[in-house]
RNA sequence: GGAAGCAUAGCUCAGCUGGUUCAGAGCAUCUGCCUUACAAGCAGAGGGUCCGCGGUUCGAAUCCGUGUGCUUCCA
């Protein structure tokens, strides 16, 4: 068969994808083997795949393909949240499009065309994920709005309605004006916002001409204050104990408050009251017992109680009033200021601070047992940095507000009376018997159930137990074999919106943690360290990406990239590196195959050190990974992988074997290439399946069944250390005879003749035929003296002699060069020896450090000698 | 305002419990090679006051303090 001249991914993408699916090796059903679940976190419905996907998502494949490979039954459950904010802005955008206004629609057609929407778009990115290569058990797509799901939401609504932790009550929410709905503080992004801070005088209700001079970044609030607070010691105010003042532009009288929430120092030292519009003074105004005046409507704009500026957006007003009150005498400055300003998380409009009555929930008693089960270390996070983060979020924990002002999404099962009376249940007949034991008189036909639908995280933070059917079948065998999951994987940023809050639900409802351990990855950033998002368009295309480059090459990338929770800085040499790693493992498959005509079944043993040494390293790395792996340290793990296949196996180990041209193969070295090689692609595999699949089935015939990706791996050996050592050896000889020919001038065709002085013989025999074919040399034999005419080598305590057609050798820098070694040697002697005459570090040091001192002085010492001999004799 | 993290080669970053055969990788640079798998490659090389200062220790890139610079989170 003609191997092509490159790895061609896209062909060996679809096969093996397709037929690893068919195979049924992505499905999992409960058996005597031990279970290694990991639950998506769910892709947003809306989603298209990015950067910070294709990272988290890697990570798990990584995690879970290495479990199958050890042994363990996989799950990996894929499946998507329904984004109410996001989703209803979408439809709402598609029915635009169309020609209709959500307005006109009734709750049940608006629904039917979000369904419609869902149906045809909202599996995008679960077929994205297939392009990645995820090893994702499709037979168990859930989705947050499926019904059961919908069910289990709805119970647990009730169930803590009933424990009293949900209540409905009027609070100052985060109001996002163009989605028109509540938000979670969560859900509000602070950024620093170039502001200006307006002086505004207010005339007091007295005879004289006198005026009280206010600071605010909100002019168009003005128009909904209530009072005016200065503090109680300040001189300034003191007189105006008792006084009013009018609201500019309105005239509206209000009463002089004293208060020591003031800061004398900010401003003016005095501060306008608007208790609709802001929390502190909000706050503020429950404490005096004043007016609330609600001047905007849900859309941001004015309300009929402005008076003025009607139906106008509230950053037109605040341009406008200004310019009114500066005509009016009241504008007193302007200065500029940096404030912290709330933008929506979905939206990115500002967030208006709004009061509301909403569903809320509290968390003090949830927290409390998720909060030790991280302390504790039931669930461990990686990197454990993040468990100060989560603890204080989870000691200051607030109510949550949990209604949001939509449609889409699990509407909130609580039903009203006309009375203004109402009951929370899981359904109107319910509802019904619980309203009618207070009021007999009363019809199903009268209650009306709240509009109002549930925060999305509200249903995802089920996740874990619900996609294996906890409400639809309590202590099913799903549930009972593969729950607590085994690992999530997520980003910092979602710490609070999901982590905590599913570990919270876990005690809560299963009276158990969601997993056991949570993985926290990096951010990925552009080459700017930006962070990548949909707003700056930073975000390469991925598909295109793995078009271009393969989807193995993506994976190298982000992988190679990512060290345990640190940032990721996308850079596209990375992808190339992937590409030419590919490249690389298809020329060592050539290369092999090429041998395969050659076998011979009768000729010499040859290659038996380097196929030991090979063996060794394979041992000696596999142990190095399972401590990389048990840390999460991915990346490194992938950089010990990358080095084994490129440097030990194609570098060094097949240039060992490669028979000379015309020559014949034995049987025995070929099948241990081969078999090194599955080896070494079985470690590959969870990082870059497709590419070693690909090269596992081109470099032996395998039946349906026998797949890489189901392959076990073997029970970890200890390596031989001896001979570790050797090849070590044999590859310092060889890198600093090839130097001492390169600087002598010697051209790669130009042969040698190499004389060793050396104790150990018997090495140097048996690498003989390598060490020849690897340095050029014709002729190769022992001494025991100095060759004059030579250049001389000197590794540890081994000295080789080149003689050679040398066009020009440089005695002197030869001789520069020892002695610069000697002198080197001879410094670094004497600080061990410094240490192991130093009693305290004799006493102090761990044994094994102390031998280690011992043997690096020994070794020193004779290297020292061997060099001192060397120059002598030049 | 409160808290956390980071600072190592020209660039982007590794370096786990302190121990100079551990200062490393990729990219970039330089030299020599179209060597019969691979020029998307091969064989070599150069390059770092491990941010400044102080401390702990027999010993610090690693631990502690402090200064500077950057980033993030929370309010």
């Amino acid at each position: 068969m003609e191997l092509s001249k490159n790895f061609e991914h896209s062909s060996a993408e679809q096969k093996w994808y397709g037929h690893w699916e068919q195979m049924g090796y992505f499905k999992s059903t409960p058996d005597d083997r031990e279970p290694y679940t990991v639950v998506i976190p769910p892709p947003n419905v809306t989603g298209v795949l990015h950067m910070g996907h294709a990272l988290n998502n890697t990570v798990q494949d990584v995690l879970l393909r290495r479990a199958k490979m050890q042994g363990f039954n996989t799950c990996w459950v894929p499946g998507t949240d329904h984004a109410s904010i996001a989703t209803e802005a979408k439809v709402v955008a598609m029915l635009r499009e169309q020609g209709i206004d959500k307005k006109k629609l009734s709750r049940e057609e608006f629904l039917k065309y979000a369904w419609e929407w869902k149906e045809k778009y909202g599996g995008i990115i679960l077929k994205q994920f297939r392009r990645l290569g995820l090893a994702l058990d499709w037979d168990r797509t859930a989705f947050t709005m499926d019904d059961d799901y919908y069910a289990a939401v709805i119970r647990v609504f009730v169930e803590l309605y009933n424990k009293g932790y949900i209540y409905r009550g009027v609070k100052m929410i985060n109001w996002d004006p163009k989605a028109k709905t509540a938000l979670s503080d969560e859900e509000v992004n602070y950024k620093q916002t170039n502001s200006k801070l307006y002086y505004v005088r207010y005339k007091v209700d007295d005879a004289q001409e006198e005026y009280v001079t206010i600071a605010t970044v909100r002019p168009e609030t003005i128009l909904g204050d209530t009072a005016i607070c200065v503090h109680p010691e300040d001189p300034r105010y003191a007189h105006l104990r008792g006084k009013y003042c009018f609201v500019p532009l309105i005239n509206r009288r209000i009463p002089v408050i004293f208060d020591d929430y003031i800061d004398m120092e900010f401003g003016t030292g005095a501060l306008k009251v608007t208790p609709a519009h802001d929390i502190n003074d909000y706050n503020l105004g429950q404490k005096h017992r004043l007016e609330i005046v609600d001047t905007l409507n849900d859309d941001g704009t004015l309300s009929e109680a402005a008076q003025l500026y009607v139906g106008e957006d509230r950053f037109v007003v605040r341009k406008k009033i200004v310019q009114d009150l500066s005509a009016a005498g009241h504008l007193v400055k302007e200065e500029d200021y940096q404030n912290q300003v709330g933008y929506s998380e979905r939206t990115d409009v500002v967030i208006e601070p709004r009061l509301s009555m909403q569903w809320w929930c509290n968390m003090e008693k949830m927290a409390a047992p998720a909060l030790d089960a991280v302390l504790t270390e039931k669930i461990t996070f990686h990197p454990a940095k993040f468990k100060n983060l989560y603890r204080h979020w989870m000691e200051n924990i607030k109510d949550w507000c949990v209604s949001r002002q939509l449609w889409w999404g699990q509407r909130i099962p609580a039903w009203y009376a006309p009375d203004g009376s109402f009951a929370v249940a899981e359904g109107k007949e319910r509802a019904y018997e619980l309203l009618k034991a207070k009021n007999s008189s009363l019809k199903i036909d009268e209650l009306r159930q709240d509009e109002d639908v549930l925060d999305t995280w509200f249903s995802s933070w089920l996740w874990p137990m619900e996609v294996f059917g906890w409400n639809k079948q309590p202590g099913n065998a799903d549930l009972k074999y593969y729950y607590p999951t085994s690992t999530l994987v997520t980003a910092p940023e979602i710490i609070f919106f999901w982590v905590a809050r599913m570990i919270m639900a876990g005690y809560e409802f299963m009276n158990e943690k969601p997993f056991d351990k949570v993985y926290f990855t990096g951010i990925v950033r552009d080459k700017q360290g930006r962070k990548m998002s949909k707003s700056l368009g930073n975000s390469p295309d991925l598909l295109q990406l793995i078009d271009d480059y393969g989807s193995d090459a993506v994976r190298f990338s982000v992988m190679i990239a990512s060290p345990a929770g640190n940032d990721l800085l996308y850079d596209d040499s990375t992808l190339e590196q992937g590409r030419f790693f590919c490249n690389k493992m298809w020329n060592a498959l050539k290369l092999i195959k090429s041998w395969e005509g050659r076998v011979s079944y009768d000729g010499p043993e040859a290659g038996g050190f380097a196929i030991a040494w090979m063996q060794q390293r394979l041992k000696e790395v596999s142990q190095e990974l399972n401590i990389l792996f048990k840390d999460f340290r991915l990346s490194e793990a992938l950089k010990t992988i990358y080095s084994l296949i490129w440097d030990d196996y194609c570098s060094w180990f097949l240039e060992w074997i490669k028979p000379a041209q015309d020559q014949q193969i034995s049987a025995a070295v070929y099948a241990h290439a081969v078999d090194l090689y599955e080896q070494l692609l079985q470690l590959l595999h969870p990082f870059m399946p497709f590419v070693t699949e690909d090269i596992y089935h081109t470099l032996r015939h395998r039946a349906a069944g026998q797949e890489l990706m189901v392959r076990q791996l073997p029970a970890d050996a200890a390596p031989d250390a001896a001979i570790l050592k050797e090849g070590n050896m044999l590859k310092e000889v060889i890198t600093a005879l090839r130097d001492a020919r390169n600087k002598n001038g010697l051209k790669p065709k130009e042969t040698i003749s190499l004389w060793i002085e050396t104790r150990h013989q018997g090495f140097y025999d048996r690498v003989e035929t390598i060490l020849r074919r690897q340095v050029n040399a014709v002729e190769l034999g022992f001494t025991d003296a100095a060759k004059t005419g030579t250049v001389a080598v000197v590794v540890q305590t081994d000295k080789f002699y080149m003689e050679a057609d040398f066009a020009s050798v440089d005695k002197e820098k030869q001789k520069a060069d020892l002695e610069k070694e000697l002198q080197y040697l001879r410094g670094f002697l004497i600080s061990v020896e410094k240490k192991l005459s130093n009693e305290k570090f004799v006493q102090n040091a761990k044994p094994e450090v102390l031998d280690n001192e011992r043997k690096k002085q020994t070794d020193t010492e004779a290297r020292i000698r061997t060099l001192e001999e060397s120059l002598s004799l030049m």
